[in-house]
RNA sequence: AUAGUAGGUCGGUUUGUCGCCGUUUCAUUGCGAAAUGGAGGAAAGUCCGGGCAACAAAGAGCACCAUAUUUCCUAACGGGAAGCUGUUUGUGAGAGCAGAGUAGCGUAACAGAAAAUAACCACCUUGCUUUUAGCAAGGAAAGGGUGAAAAGGUGAGGUAAGAGCUCACCGGUUUGGUUGGUAACAUCCAAAGCCGUACGUCUUAUGGGUUGCAAGAUCAAGUAAACCGACGCAGUAGGGUUGCUCGCCCGAUGUCGGAGGGUAGAUUGCUAGAGGCAUAAGGUGACUUAUGUUCGAGAUAAAUGACAGACAAUUUGCGAAAGCAAAGAACAGAACCCGGCUUACAGACCUACUAUUUUU
RNA sequence: UGUCUCAUGGUGUAAUGGUAGCACUGCAGUUUUUGGUUCUGCCUGACAAGGUUCGAGUCCUUGUGAGACAA
């Protein structure tokens, strides 16, 4: 099996401290439909490099089938292209936390957002090769 | 055939690739591999009822909240079934709503004489003044354009004028009885002149301890201003017991000793149950009983998905039709579990029935 | 997930079942050389659908939206 493509229990973000903290520290940019933000951990003992996290707020869809979706669309949507993300951490020895916040109002399909996560990806590295 | 009413059932199928969560087996330091299972009729709203759990229990009176036709069903219910009465609606099959008691009290805007022990106008009698009217005292609910609602209705007798004042017929109420029904109630008979309506207050009966799985239990780390015992200020201040009263109970700061709570995390609670389905019997029915058979989500910043293809109900456009083209499934996602209620819902099917038109 | 609260002109906020008021804002006029202030007038209304009632902003039911608490 190709172990890039998974996306494992693991490899979510959860634990109300470091998500605050996350939220707390953590850069932020926008790239629509979504806002992300993300931390440069080094505190961490875990042994995966990324974290992830996504959320669709209560406010712009009021259904939970609609909210779902668009959590699965953004997963799925990480899941078949973080493998660039993941090489380029891997290589520092680092450990990051990122969150995704979907804000737009309409319900996009997965091939645009697929698309606009692949711009969120290649700004997180650049950001990240700054430092 | 078209349009509908009531009840019930279902609510997409399938191939491949890549993923997510649980369980089992294998392997194991660890990574892992295979097999298998993985949203609903409403999972929704959180409007009722129950299970389960923790805490509290000393009660009495008043208050508060909910319910309120009859019989039955149910673990229970404010739910359901079958009826009864009234009312609204539909051509109809049907559908909706209301339904304990009324002795007393309150309210009924505007309009109208008056919203109820009714006398403003008009009517009648008597007296006085006056000259065809006015004033005073009384009688009288028969007439008066209003209003949602006007003092049971029609006719006759009666009278100074009138009036259930009396009578006949009709409508209602109450009481007593007959027949039918388990009962609400209905039918019939008799008697009583007994005769407005709505809402609220009030009264009666029944029920109601509080909080909710983020309840609660366990684990390792670590320690209080919280807890327990003894002594004293002192059974005082104060607090609790449902809101109040009575009653009852607890009870402080200090000193000494003991014990280990909350928060975050993990595990558990956690999914076989007032379960489903079939047959038979009983019942008008809700439902009950017996026998057989069948089952398997359990996440926790929260899984059940994405992409590509095939089929397809159906919809839209063109068309006389055949057909062609395009789109391609409604409402909606478990969070402790059940029984109901309410709300949303493209479309398909079954049973019974209704209206209209046509044919026999 | 559970427990609750609220909804009245553009904004804030009242009213016992009986003509929906008040303040600010806006518009027009008045005053002024002009603007502001003042004064006068006007516009802008019940979250939706049912029910009870002669008559609902108010009472009842269902839905919609917003908010609070456990956090």
């Amino acid at each position: 099996m190709n172990k890039l493509n998974s996306f494992p229990k693991s490899e979510h973000l959860c634990g109300e401290i470091r998500i605050a903290r996350l939220f707390n520290q953590g850069q932020a940019f926008i790239a629509y439909p979504m806002r992300v933000v993300f931390l440069i951990d080094t505190s961490s003992k875990l042994k995966e490099p990324v974290s992830v996290m996504v959320s669709v707020p209560k406010k712009r869809f009021k259904h939970a089938v609609n909210r779902n979706r668009l959590k699965r669309l953004m997963r799925e949507a990480y899941r078949l292209n973080k493998h660039c993300l993941v090489e380029k951490i891997e290589e520092k020895q680092i450990q990051i936390h990122i969150a995704f916040n979907y804000i737009s109002n309409d319900e996009l399909d997965f091939i645009s957002i697929e698309k606009k996560m692949k711009v969120a990806l290649n700004k997180i590295i650049e950001l990240i090769a700054e430092k």
